[in-house]
DNA sequence: ACTGGTATCGATACCGGTATCGATACCAGT
DNA sequence: ACTGGTATCGATACCGGTATCGATACCAGT
């Protein structure tokens, strides 16, 4: 790396020898970390403003034991909901001096060992993971790893150390009581990918169970293999209906495929909901605008990275990690918004 | 950090002592450096997999001058094509001891300017900057940064060094241009944020461009504040076809827009596309799905985020900084898909 | 004048790796 | 027996910071 004027880089023994103190009063001035008179403090960031001393994050996470990345393993980037917990992680770490490292584990067990094994080779300040369900190996490396740790997006299971998210198997539930007392009768349930998204798989369970609790069986149920995408919706919701057209109600593993449904039914002239009831989840914004009302379950995504990141950098900040909390959201069930 | 049996960190210095060699020979095995006799390696390897050793990034990072981190700075994570950018990286990154990570500029020069700083002093060993317009500051320390630069997403200027992408303007042209033949007279445009989105700016100049050429003005500008959602392009798409309901096509700066034009259409029974066109940018992969055809164009956000990623792990692996190089893609025009 | 406390500073060692260079051993060729 | 080359190894210095501890100066109180 080169400064501006295109010599080697700046270093602090630079910004020392321009202040004329040593490496260390130059470091503790620029850090704020006391012990340094008020002249010298403004000599040293003088000098630094001037030469364009930039820092090595690197030299200083080594020395300090600790890093000031944060990272973050999520399943997907493909999924919009992933991506805005990042975004409230990115906006909760602004100005903090973190830096947030991300790795996608694509819904794999093993790659998720190899990427949270890889981070904590950085010596992270932090952690940030979806889910609860990670391998044995992998919650090892967890529990070991002496840092704040913070499981998103699930409460269903046993949390490392923080978690912030909300009970699928809840939901799931809270979605079938819903329907119910809408007073649907015969409902179909419509997922994908259930074999590796556990936390579909939970709310799917818990709706199937208030539903056998009620004395009601499953209509049909349908899970695909494919991604979970508004083209899949569509399909297995053509499907479904033309086997099923008695249907009143179908609840989908998501908003995007309950959104094909939704388009499909347009498509059709099948009269949303009056005709047949669509309910999926996360409470996507563009639910609120579809031609067609269909329920969801609204989920804090950009809160919950929001939380996860200021736990974590609140938790550096008092050097100490809290015993072990939980934060617990609760999906608000209704039409978009 | 501890290791898994809750000691202190395992070190090089503990898999040399275990291995019964000195740390630059355990070092040399581990990285394959060459110079060690094979049964040497395997004694190490072997040690080092029985302690458990993890190795340091940030040690051999700072060590070795160069760190193995690529940074991404993106404008927003709310929107799924950064989002798959990032998939797209991670992708190619994956395996090859990298690790991602990403900072987000809001769409905001000064932001961008601190972010692209934050992430220098992190020594990493490339950057994926998106778009070419950053302020002068942030170009500078681009071009002085001495580590491959990809700029991405668009063409429309000059570039650092290497250049993933394609022209916003030649886009916006080229869909003025179908348009036209598709025999369109009456066309609106409907934007949001242009004033901070420079590449959906650039698509609108090219498109107005060509009409205007063609002897045709925009019969209705509409340019809003708001985010680009599915939600805004409802509502301005309403307030435009109030005043203007002779229009027979609309443009729209992206797909959302697109999609909430769509979807105003269908809940208040205008039949699009025969009576109202609606176009939109970027392919999103739910435009197929629409129970109406919307025209837009296709960008390999995707693709775009794994040829960075690969070009600026070939430039390490061979040490060394290509010319200036441009891939340019060019957006399908489509029916979705 | 002496004592104890506080403010300020810098020398030194260290974080955990890798680059570099010299040392050593061994071998083939003459 | 001597020479030059190759394979293998490790001592040392270094990357660019920070923790730690001791040194110094200065001041107020007696």
């Amino acid at each position: 790396m080169r400064n501006l004027d295109g010599k080697a880089r700046v270093t602090l023994a630079d910004v020392a020898a321009a202040a004329g103190v040593s490496k260390m009063t130059a470091s503790r001035a620029l850090r704020g970390a006391g012990d340094v008179s008020n002249s010298n403090t403004e000599k040293v960031r003088q000098a630094a403003r001037k030469i364009g001393y930039v820092g090595n994050h690197l030299a200083s996470s080594l020395s300090g034991q600790r890093s000031d990345l944060i990272g973050v393993v999520v399943p997907s980037m493909a999924n919009i909901v992933f991506a805005e917990v990042l975004a409230g992680i990115a906006e909760a770490i602004e100005g903090s001096g973190m830096q947030p490292v991300f790795g996608v584990t694509d819904y794999d067990l093993d790659k998720e060992y190899d990427v949270i094994r890889n981070m904590l080779s950085w010596n992270p300040a932090g952690l940030i993971v979806t889910g609860l369900d990670q391998s044995d190996d992998a919650k090892r490396l967890l529990e070991n790893a002496d840092i704040p740790v913070v499981q998103i997006m699930d409460l269903d299971g046993t949390p490392v150390d923080v978690c912030v998210g909300f009970s699928h198997r809840a939901a799931g539930m809270a979605m079938a009581e819903a329907l119910l007392e809408m007073g649907q009768k015969s409902i179909a349930y419509i997922g994908c990918g259930l074999d590796t998204d556990v936390r579909a798989k939970k709310r799917f369970e818990g709706f199937a169970q208030v539903l056998s609790q009620a004395g009601l069986n499953l209509a049909a149920t349908r899970i695909g293999d494919s991604p979970s995408t508004v083209t899949a919706g569509r399909e297995l919701t053509s499907q479904v209906l033309e086997e099923h057209p008695e249907l009143d109600c179908i609840y989908f593993s998501n908003d995007d495929l309950a959104a094909g449904g939704a388009f499909h039914c347009i498509a059709t002239g099948i009269v949303v909901p009056d005709t047949l009831t669509l309910a999926g989840f996360n409470g996507l914004d563009f639910i609120e605008s579809l031609p067609v009302k269909i329920i969801t379950s609204r989920t804090p995504r950009r809160e919950i990275g929001r939380t996860a990141a200021n736990y974590i950098i609140n938790a550096i900040e008092n050097s100490m990690k809290s015993e072990a909390r939980i934060v617990e959201y609760t999906p608000v069930i209704g039409y978009g918004n």
